[in-house]
DNA sequence: TGGACACTACATGTATACAATATCCGGCAA
DNA sequence: TTGCCGGATATTGTATACATGTAGTGTCCA
């Protein structure tokens, strides 16, 4: 991976987390594989202090896990894990929803989310969409789902969310990618930008119990998407990390 | 703090990590502080390396935060926190009672969980209760809520579960003991044992919804509890954290 | 007297050397 | 042939020296 100009003015810590981040969801280290300090050093040209740094980090992270006799492995993920961590990120921005929709949204507040609205709207009108308008999608659709978090004005549950969003397979835009290729693909868009519209009213309604729903739901779609891409067993370049994921019976 | 001598065997890093944690929790570090690593190393005995490994994973656990410009400061938490806290942890163990009821829990998997039951109502029988008691309830309290999450049998959702119990403020057993001193203490605790009664009949009997709503209220009952805490401004020895909790007005 | 700049001191980021420990392989004995 | 023991090797855990950047303080100029 060609090193980025911008990476050189941050730390050595994260130049080797985006690196080995990198590294692991492109599936070059195998899922299960050991890391080595010593090799993992080479790749990133970082030190071992640094890459160290990053290998914690990695595992908070989710995408690692410690071995008891020391150091890491890249660990796997099974279909079930992945729905499940899609349930609970769900689970959470439902949460988040209700706490916005319950302690009240201004109209100033809620003004951003709907210009936002419209801008995946103007993205949705068009059929077939093409794939750029795919990508810009994916850049909206995560900006709003920030937003609707952020909207909730707690910390704590904020910094939970994206903890659950930080594995991109659990991400809300994770699967956007994947549908791309997919013959309902524009449809699935529709209904999911529905989801938006009805929890933004939720929200400035106050009705609570039905924001939180609603994003629940939301989820699902993601979840529903990862069947269909599991089930064809292509375009696993759509989304890096689908490479963690083991199949039932391996 | 006095070093326990199981201390020895462990690494350096983890012998680090409890120093610092009783260091912040009991409030010898006060909130917004700024940690400075040369002085950690004095007081934890371990180098540099270790200390910094220790910072790291602190601040992943909540109680530090990264200053922007380098180095980790004590975390400060206003009541509304503390509360958002709690109910994110209580959303998430109702999560997990919902996939238990779900997917089905045996009566071989429920035995342990009802023991456990039965134990506790041994407890909380006695009336008045003693402080022993209370301390055995903690720990029951905490084998229970444990079991029922592992119920769930969802390696991702259990991981974020304890992440979001990890503040002892939020933990399931957090203001057990500081309620110990309230004139109604055994009440409280007989309206909590009968809710973890009602959810193990509901995961029995496979009601998802109910499990899922149970387990949300139960949390409450720990919300309810900071409010009197905080409003009588007393007994914050009994729950260490406390001391991080920064009231409206200061 | 106030502000800005420079210098100093210190804290953190990084690299590397050293120590301890786990793993792997080979040989020996049952 | 299989299981176990022991040593060699490699890997991680720890300590510390060095580099770099930040913050604080004092002085000088306007």
């Amino acid at each position: 991976m060609a090193e980025r100009e911008s990476d050189r003015s941050v730390s050595q810590t994260v130049r080797a987390q985006l690196s080995l981040r990198d590294l692991i969801l492109s599936g070059d280290l195998r899922p299960g594989e050991r890391i080595s300090e010593l090799q993992a050093v080479e790749t990133t040209g970082a030190s071992r202090t640094p890459v160290r740094m990053a290998l914690v980090r990695l595992e908070e992270e989710g995408l690692l896990e410690a071995i008891p006799s020391g150091g890491f492995m890249v660990k796997t993920f099974s279909e079930r894990d992945v729905i499940d961590s899609i349930e609970l990120r769900g689970t959470l921005e439902g949460l988040a929803a209700r706490f916005a929709a319950e302690r009240g949204a201004s109209s100033r507040d809620l003004e951003p989310l709907k210009r936002c609205l419209d801008e995946i709207d103007g993205v949705v009108r068009q059929d077939p969409i093409s794939v750029d308008a795919f990508s810009s999608y994916v850049a909206l659709n995560a900006r709003l789902h920030a937003m609707l978090t952020e909207l909730s004005r707690s910390p704590p549950l904020i910094r939970q969310v994206d903890r659950a969003s930080a594995l991109p397979f659990a991400s809300p835009s994770g699967f956007v990618m994947t549908q791309s290729t997919l013959p309902d693909a524009r449809d699935t868009l529709m209904i999911a930008q529905d989801q938006h519209r009805v929890v933004i009213d939720a929200i400035e309604n106050r009705e609570g119990a039905r924001a939180e729903a609603i994003m629940r739901e939301h989820a699902r779609v993601a979840a529903r998407n990862l069947r269909l891409v599991l089930q064809k067993k292509t375009h696993f370049d759509l989304l890096p990390g689908l490479a963690l994921i083991r199949m039932a019976g391996e």
